[in-house]
DNA sequence: CCACTCCTGCGT
DNA sequence: ACGCAGGAGTGG
């Protein structure tokens, strides 16, 4: 499901109910998720407060201290939801996390992953999280002045179709399938074109362009069509604001010529053919 | 590079 | 029954 902006409103919304919270024990339900999770490994978190939540790209991390927290990967169809320990307990919840707060210790922290794409991985050393971190590019809803140069770089030093390229979370971390098709439409470029035959002007174009969607995104709360939801399990409106995800057929929103899909790399990519050239 | 894999659910 | 799905890794 989620991308960098609905993992950032994720975030957002679980920061008040977990910072400041001491975790309490752990149930795990169903141990093979991407990385296979056990009850035990989470045993050095119980009594642990929790001081903040981060995020790089689609990777989340809740903060315990300088060394230890635990990552949390989304996948497909991931949640992470906080709610009251007594809720019922929908199908595919695989880790449960009790949370004492001091004034309130009815709420726990879920993951639910129908598909099991994504993980639960408690940590108890930085460099196991900066191993994770060293495998994905600038985060697309922070890049500095260097890093959307870094970005461009990277696009036009790839014979691979931009679209593809932007999905390649080397290149720049946070951008997925519905954010790459909509960034090559704001930058008005044919998502097939090789990185390679970009202008240094297009490529840093294209970089902004991706930071512009995802920072769109957030504003609206995320993207949701089936299954992303926030902290809270509220939808993301962003949806009703795409140029082409999912708009075959669809006049296009700027000159109304139907949006076309095609088949990059086994995933759909949408697209205006006369817009982006 | 590409095809294929992990897994479940939904729409046609 | 089949194709498709917002992710990401592997092996050829």
């Amino acid at each position: 499901m989620p991308e960098g902006p609905e993992v950032e409103t994720v975030r957002r919304t679980l920061l008040p109910h977990v910072v400041g919270a001491r975790l309490g024990r752990a149930i795990v339900s169903r141990k093979a998720l991407r990385t296979p999770v056990t009850a035990r490994r989470f045993a050095p978190f119980d009594g642990a407060v929790v001081i903040d939540v981060k995020r790089h790209g689609k990777l989340m991390w809740l903060v315990v201290d300088d060394e230890r927290g635990i990552w949390v990967r989304l996948g497909m169809t991931g949640q992470l939801t906080v709610v009251p320990r007594d809720a019922q307990r929908k199908p595919h919840t695989h880790v449960r996390l009790h949370l004492v707060h001091d004034n309130n210790d009815n709420n726990e922290l879920r993951y639910v992953d129908p598909r099991r794409f994504g993980e639960v991985v408690p940590f108890t050393s930085r460099d196991a999280l900066d191993e994770q971190r060293a495998q994905l590019g600038p985060d697309g809803l922070s890049l500095s002045d260097d890093d959307r140069v870094v970005v461009a770089t990277a696009l036009r030093k790839t014979d691979r179709a931009i679209k593809e390229a932007l999905l390649d979370q080397r290149v720049i971390a946070g951008v997925g399938n519905i954010y790459a098709a909509e960034a090559c439409f704001v930058a008005r470029l044919n998502p097939e074109r090789a990185g390679s035959s970009l202008s240094t002007k297009q490529a840093l174009a294209l970089a902004d362009a991706a930071a512009a969607v995802l920072a769109t995104a957030v504003v609206h709360n995320g993207t949701s069509f089936s299954n992303y939801v926030d902290a809270m399990g509220r939808q993301g409106d962003n949806y009703a604001h795409v140029f082409v995800f999912q708009r075959e057929g669809k006049p296009c929103r700027v000159c109304a010529r139907p949006i076309e899909r095609v088949v990059q790399g086994a995933r759909s990519t949408f697209w205006c053919r006369r817009c982006q050239r």
